[in-house]
DNA sequence: TTAATACATAGTCAAATGGATAAGTATCTT
DNA sequence: AAGATACTTATCCATTTGACTATGTATTAA
């Protein structure tokens, strides 16, 4: 049986789940030092491609990175504010304010 | 085919997947509280008990909580180290300083 | 000593994950 | 204009995840 329960994932559930992994992580520490395309940033690994792309879509997906396409490259650059966020909630844990937070970034940005 | 490069996942990636859901970071937080037996945990969630329990496991396997029997009760209290050391990953992205002081770290404890 | 409590274990299942290959598109470079 | 480059999309596959139910075991309470 399917879960029932299923919601979509957070975003934090997002953020954590593309820090999961080695590769992953090996990109972000990659970015520290500046953004770079999709397969600059593939050199690296002993891996095909749509593979490690996907790795990229997962760390998008977290808010980790953000691309752009600039002529047929993908640039990725780091996202600070979303790594930030997760340590954030490892340290924080009033979690209260996790929410309320929460609520505020959502008010503040609703008319986007 | 399966994936022939597999490997054991790293502490750290454990640490991170422990992360990457709603119902064990809520455990975090009550565990901020002070431990708490199996059952207790599970109360507020919607979920068959075993079901929850494998969420016990994957956090004690991502080292984030510790967990001893007394009695019938199995009594789970938090590891405020590994939750230091995931945020640190995160921090410190002079990730020489990760390797340097894993190894460090591996010198200090030897003869346990 | 019987019953209730608190897990523990085993097995099933759908969906997600992380890997692969093959083939397509879009943008330079020559 | 043709070829090379840099993705992009589609499809496939094994394993893991996260949910369930059913049943077993070990303590405590009555």
């Amino acid at each position: 049986m399917a879960n029932l329960n299923a919601s979509t994932p957070t975003p934090i559930d997002l953020g954590f789940h593309a820090l999961a992994d080695g590769t992953r992580r090996a990109v972000i520490q990659r970015l520290h030092r500046g953004e770079a395309a999709a397969t600059e940033l593939a050199e690296p690994f002993d891996m095909a491609l749509p593979t490690f792309l996907k790795h990229l879509k997962v760390l998008e997906a977290g808010g980790l990175i953000r691309t752009r396409k600039e002529g047929r490259r993908r640039i990725c650059t780091l996202e600070r504010d979303q790594l930030a966020k997760l340590s954030s909630w490892i340290n924080d844990y009033e979690k209260g304010w996790e929410n309320r937070l929460d609520r505020l970034g959502a008010f503040l940005t609703k008319g986007d």
